[in-house]
DNA sequence: AGAAAATATTAGAATTGTTCTAATATTTCA
DNA sequence: TGAAATATTAGAACAATTCTAATATTTTCT
């Protein structure tokens, strides 16, 4: 099987400054989730894509797969519904619409909202992350 | 068994105006969450505060009522974590610091955070809720 | 290259939070 | 009070995720 070098080694090298093994089955994930653009998957979901590119690769690895992505930045975690997790492909800052009705994900740049200021943390602690999520609903037709 | 009367008519009459009838459950649930003040609860969580309050109620009727109580807005859920869901019973518009080591919740009030501008949603929908929390950590010792 | 050590993948079992079911109990109201 | 309406319950079912431990692949060492 022949492969494009390009993609292949850009892959390569993003998974080896990560300090994860090019295996068969990251490779193939990295290069659904990296190579068209910011994309917004469940675990379910990216599984479901793999197994109709004809990639063979079980669920537990597709969980592994997302986490150690996440761990060493590659991916972001998005909290937006209790009974998924969404991981977004766009690790700089930015917030998210979230239609509630189809459970879908639409990234907003960060500059396009301005928090003027924020409170002062509980004590002791800092702050790690502002999540802003504007949650939206199909408008009923006039 | 005695009991409070002014509490007890004023959680009667929450229950009846929201067209819920005052059953011994719900009471005994509505009192424990609205008279202690602002509080974000888990449903485990209710049902561990209801048995130790001596109060018999099965966690299948902690969630009937506290989605019921969403339901007409007498609570409102967080979604923050999404191996666990959060009801808050600050009704008003405010959003939340999460301090994601011990999973608890602390309010913003809305005015302490001030949203410059939105973006304009997706075609065809509107804004229900604008959702901001901040995530802290402890901070590391000096 | 070949062998040993290190790390990944996997199927399926286990766990967790939550929802469902359908039988029983309570509440309402004429 | 008694019929109809609504609630509660225990436990089964469920869905997403994590765990287990056996097998496979990848890396390293010589």
């Amino acid at each position: 099987m022949v492969h494009d070098n390009r993609a292949f080694s850009e892959v390569l090298d993003r998974l080896r400054e990560a300090g994860l093994r090019p295996t068969r089955q990251r490779m193939a994930l990295c290069k659904l989730l990296f190579e068209k653009g910011d994309c917004h998957v469940s675990a379910e979901n990216l599984h479901a894509e793999a197994k109709s590119a004809g990639i063979k690769v079980s669920l537990a690895t597709v969980y592994n797969t997302l986490h150690q992505f996440t761990d060493v930045g590659l991916l972001r975690q998005v909290v937006v519904d209790n009974s998924r997790s969404y991981f977004d492909t766009n690790v700089t800052d930015h917030h998210h619409f979230f239609v509630e009705a189809d459970g879908h994900l639409v990234d907003i740049p960060a500059e396009a909202i301005d928090i003027g200021k924020l409170p002062k943390t509980p004590p002791g602690t800092n702050v790690d992350r502002v999540d802003v999520i504007v949650r939206v609903s199909p408008s009923r037709r006039k």
